[in-house]
DNA sequence: CCTACATTCAATAATTCCGTTGAATGAACT
DNA sequence: AGTTCATTCAACGGAATTATTGAATGTAGG
């Protein structure tokens, strides 16, 4: 840790960041605040994590400037420190996909025919829902959904989509988003509407990917 | 490493292909590897590191998909998997540059004058060169620049900048560059140039970003 | 002031990571 | 076959990371 060469000093900066994301439930932390600002607590129970874990976790991420934190009343709010963590996490993701045999191995065990299932681009989408043409649901929990969703979209989170299938036009096109490229609750609820015979597909990115695109989203009250 | 949870594994995989880049040795591999492929021997010598370490870093890489290895002879080559490590790279760079005071820190310590210590960017570049404006000078090591180097670009190894001083025309302007755009070798260059009175400047980043934007390079033959 | 609650801190143990050493492998050359 | 040389392997110790526990801090509200 001395601070004697400057270059060795640089990389070492960079390797705090790399590291920093270099654990699995920080990256899910990232995917979660990429969503909005969370509090420890919130966090910790989306992860189902004990909170002196998470707060760790998010000490250190702030170490490394990924996240920031805000007091407010009795909560603190972390937030992402900008869209570049967003990008690095994405970045990681790209590597990941094309090496590894185990990212895609896991997304097959959740599709047996192979076929059509490939995503729809955001631009694809964004064309679709300008003429009308399909049912965009979002996935996630109300409380994510009610900060911020898709223009049009339909919240279904995955723990109801069963019993609020008869909801669904059947026919017409569904479209399913989640948290984010490989969140998988789109993955399960694309699997679950097929399986019903629903003709259904998955968004290629979630909701941060396409805020981070420029495009609208809409609150609820 | 469990697989139960395929959530859970998709996060591991990610968090492996960081965990790979959390390291500043192995970053400064990734650096060197992105000017062209080399033997275990080759980079240990350039990083001064004990062979056996720096094989086993190039192995932990490898593991993480970040780089691969072809057997030649004698020899080992290794050699980036393709430029998504670059783009991971750049991206996790970008974060630190954001947040880290220590990052400015260290350019600072470099330059007392940071009035027009501003980078030129490979467009500005590219322009100018087509113009003949300016003399562009790469400051890596000989056999860095035989495999590849910038158009026109002639080679002063920063070891031999001092002694070759005489041959560059006082008052034209001077773009340096190097490994990429924290490779402190263009910053040493260009602040021993302006110190003799050159008008000297850095390309913001190295030949790898370079080449990955598209742009021609030549090779000595 | 006292309580409730969100968060952090401190201390611990289990695990993994890192660098070093010296021996083993495997290809090229004599 | 035997030698040389690049690389890898195996094993060790020290350092850092991680999850867990329980205590401490600090804010809000009665």
């Amino acid at each position: 840790m001395s601070i004697s060469n400057p270059k060795q000093a640089l990389y070492e900066q960079f390797a705090a960041v790399a590291k920093a994301l270099g654990n699995p439930q920080r990256l899910e932390l990232v995917e979660h605040l990429a969503q909005g600002p969370r509090s420890v607590d919130a966090l910790a129970s989306k992860l189902c994590l004990p909170i002196a874990n998470v707060s760790q976790h998010l000490q250190a991420m702030r170490r490394a400037g990924l996240v920031t934190s805000e007091r407010d009343g009795k909560f603190i709010n972390y937030r992402l420190a900008d869209e570049s963590v967003l990008a690095a996490f994405a970045a990681i993701r790209a590597v990941a996909e094309r090496h590894s045999a185990e990212v895609e191995r896991v997304v097959r065990g959740w599709f047996d025919q192979r076929d059509n299932m490939e995503p729809v681009s955001r631009e694809e989408l964004a064309s679709r829902m300008n003429d009308g043409l399909v049912t965009v649901i979002d996935v996630r929990p109300a409380d994510e959904f009610a900060l911020a969703h898709l223009p049009g979209a339909i919240n279904l989170p995955l723990s109801e989509l069963e019993s609020r299938l008869p909801a669904l036009e059947a026919g017409r096109e569904i479209v399913a988003y989640c948290r984010g490229p490989w969140c998988v609750m789109s993955f399960e609820a694309v699997a679950e509407l097929r399986k019903r015979g629903f003709n259904a597909r998955r968004l290629e990115d979630g909701l941060p990917e396409w805020k981070a695109a420029g495009l609208d989203v809409e609150a609820s009250a």
